[in-house]
Parts: structure tokens; sequence; C-alpha cells
DNA sequence: TGTCACTTGGCAGTCACTGCCAAGTGACAG
DNA sequence: CTGTCACTTGGCAGTGACTGCCAAGTGACA
């Protein structure tokens, strides 16, 4: 990587944790971009080349952790089975939650506070799901259709979701790991319902 | 409903309607609020009272559609057991999508097209979720915990959701009936695979 | 029918975001 | 070491979403 790529990635790096210190400070509406652009000392025209929307500033920060995950699931060995794979997925967003706690509370709060906002997350969610599901019917190597895979990567994004609402939902006090264990088990018990029709009773 | 009323809600669905006709003919972002204002013979500041934002004239059907969901939802009556009252959600869904399915496959071109819009569906996403999770709860009475709740609130959201993306994504072809029974028969078969570590084997 | 509360729409202003252009600055060859 | 070139930067003007404010219109109701 030469100067001009590192410090392209420094002020990358600069504009989304000023970005992220007002936004803590003073709230998401409140800031506007010229303010970030002119804390991290760059143009508001420059800040736009690094980030095309507000709101992916704050988004940036949960795409990285998604990137990190979806990059442990494709690091498992072709042979793995299913289940043990996507293991790794909801082990490295539990391992990037652990890593800064505080952060992901922080992150939480404007996500919260900010209605417009949460609406930023779709398109990750979605782009997401469809990724997932993908390489899960890569994996599965012919043996399953699409519809098998579109639910196995809902149900593995559901699981994190779950996870990590109630985590933040409880303000970080319960562990984690913990909250996994729980859900995990609930769904391998079958304990959640699943919709079903009315069986009509003939013998009436 | 007096005279008053009557009007504003004809107002709000016409210009629901023109909006949705602009968008479809020219596009989202091509399509200016001035321009539905126009198209509405209302006001821009008017237009603006009756739909807070841009979005919010696409997701309004999307919403719309929700809601009659959750209503049909709590409906049931609370004996009714809680998979047969999930079932009346997902049924509703089907339901609203067969009465004008063009309507919808349309609504879905728009959000398709445009990156930053599907964004709009997450806060309903979200709100929808919590929604169905406290009635989930409420109607549990006691014997459940929140946990379980978020959990199943997921879980029927991910089958419409997947049906819905299904159906979307086959161009409205096949019957979402069938779309349906599929998806709830991979559930029922506990076919779809849950994280699970990996257990290390001690006998080694 | 007159009063009142509510709806309407125009106007000015803020802010997110974009295209364009000129100046600055690493990269790289000679 | 130096000149050239490609890329990065930032200012500026412009568009469009969205808001507060205020004056005019119009159902509701006594």
């Amino acid at each position: 990587m030469g100067l001009r790529e590192t410090k392209m990635e420094r002020t990358r790096q600069l504009i989304a944790e000023t970005a992220f210190d007002l936004f803590v400070a003073q709230g998401y509406d409140a800031t506007t971009i010229e303010q970030i652009a002119a804390a991290a000392e760059v143009g508001t025209r420059t800040l736009y080349r690094y980030y095309a929307t507000k709101e992916a500033l704050v988004v940036s920060f949960v795409e990285n952790g998604l990137n990190a995950a979806m990059a442990a699931f494709e690091a498992q060995p072709d042979e793995t089975p299913l289940p043990e794979a996507l293991y790794a997925v909801v082990d490295s967003v539990e391992q990037t939650i652990t890593a800064n706690p505080a952060r992901l509370l922080a992150l939480y709060q404007i996500f919260h506070r900010t209605a417009g906002l949460r609406a930023g997350l779709a398109d990750l969610d979605w782009s997401w799901r469809q990724r997932l599901a993908q390489e899960v019917l890569r994996r599965s190597d012919g043996t399953r259709d699409v519809l098998f895979a579109t639910l196995t990567a809902a149900s593995t994004m559901n699981v994190i979701e779950v996870v990590v609402q109630t985590w933040t939902a409880d303000g970080g006090r319960t562990e984690i790991a913990d909250i996994t264990r729980s859900v995990l088990k609930l769904l391998r018990a079958n304990a959640i319902p699943i919709p079903t029709a009315i069986r009509h009773d003939h013998s009436t």
C-alpha cells in the first residue's frame, strides 16, 4: 500500500470517528455535514467522496462488523457442516461486540434516537441476506434450492438481530454469549411456534 | 365521519395514488415533490402535512398491508393457539397481495430500483416486529418471556418476508399460497439449519 | 348565520447532496 | 533529482427535500 492509499485510509477512519463522536455528543440530526468536515479538517466535498451519504457515516460501523462476519463464514472449509459454518457468523458478530461493547451501545443509541436512521440499515440487511443466502446455496452444492437458502439466511440473520436487540435493550448488562445460548436453545427445542392453518375438523 | 374528515381522507388517498403513478411512470428519484403536489392539485406544504417524507409516500402502501395483518392477528380470540393466530397474519398478507398483485409488483420494482428507498422499510419492519412481539407476549399470558416473544415475532416476519421476496423475485408467476406452503413445510420439518458450535470431542 | 377551530398554501430558509473546475500532491519514469 | 501525469482535494453554484411562519379559506357547531 503506497503512501497515498495509507493517507486516504487514515482520512476515511478519521472522518468516521469524528462523525461518531459528534453524533454521540450532540445527536445525529443536530450535527451538520459541514461541522463534521470542519472537525475532521477536510472539505465537505471531500467528505462526500468517502461517504456517499450522512447515513453511511453511521451505517459503516455496522457494515464493518457484518463484513467481518461474512468473511468468517467464507473462511470455513467447504466440508464444514452448515450449522457449524453458520455458527462462525454468529460468533464473529459476538466477538465484534465483545471487543468494544461501549461503542455498539452508543451506536445503538444513535439509531434508536433517530427515527429515519434505522432505515439505513435496511439496505445493508437486505444485501447481506442475499450474500449469505448465496453462500449457503453454494455450500449446499446443488442439494438444496433457493428457498432453502433464503430461509436459512433469513433465520441466521434473525438470530443475530434478536441477540443484538435483546442485548442492547438490556443496556449491555447481560453477557451476550448467554443470550446467544438462550436463543439457539429455544430454536433447537422447536419452542418457537410456526404459523399453522386451522385444521377443519370434519368429524363434527 | 364529518365532511371534513372525509375530504381529508380522500386527499390523502389521492396524493398517494398520484405519487404512485408518477413513480411508476418516471421513477422515484426523477419525480419531485412539487410535481406530485401539482398533479394532485395541492400545495407542497399541504402534501407534507399528509406524508412527512417522500419515502412515506411509498412506504404507506406496505404499511397499510401490515396494519391489516396486525388487525387480523388482534382479531383472533385469545384462546386461539399461537400457531393458528400467527397464521392469520400470514394469511392476511397473502390476501392483500392476491387482491392486487400488479400493484405489489410495481411497488416492489420501485423499491428495487431505488437503493436508498428500501431503507424506508426498515423502520416499518422494526416497529412492526415490536408490535407483533408485544401481542405475542400478551397472548402467552405470562407463560413466556420476552425472548420467546421477540423470536416468535421475528420468525413470523421472516416467513412473510421470504414469501414475498420469493414471489416477487419470480415476477409473481407462482401462486403465493404455494410458496407459503413450501416455506411453512420446510420450517415444520426442521429442515433449516440452526447455528451450532463445534462440539469439541474429548475422546480424541 | 356568525364565530371558531382547523386546513390550506405560499414564502423564505436550512441542509443534504451533486457537477464542475482549478489547485495541490503522491507516483513513477528518465 | 526532476518533470510529468494521474489522482485527490476543496470551493462554488445549484437542486431538491423538508420546516417554521403567517395569512386566507372553509367545515363544524351553537
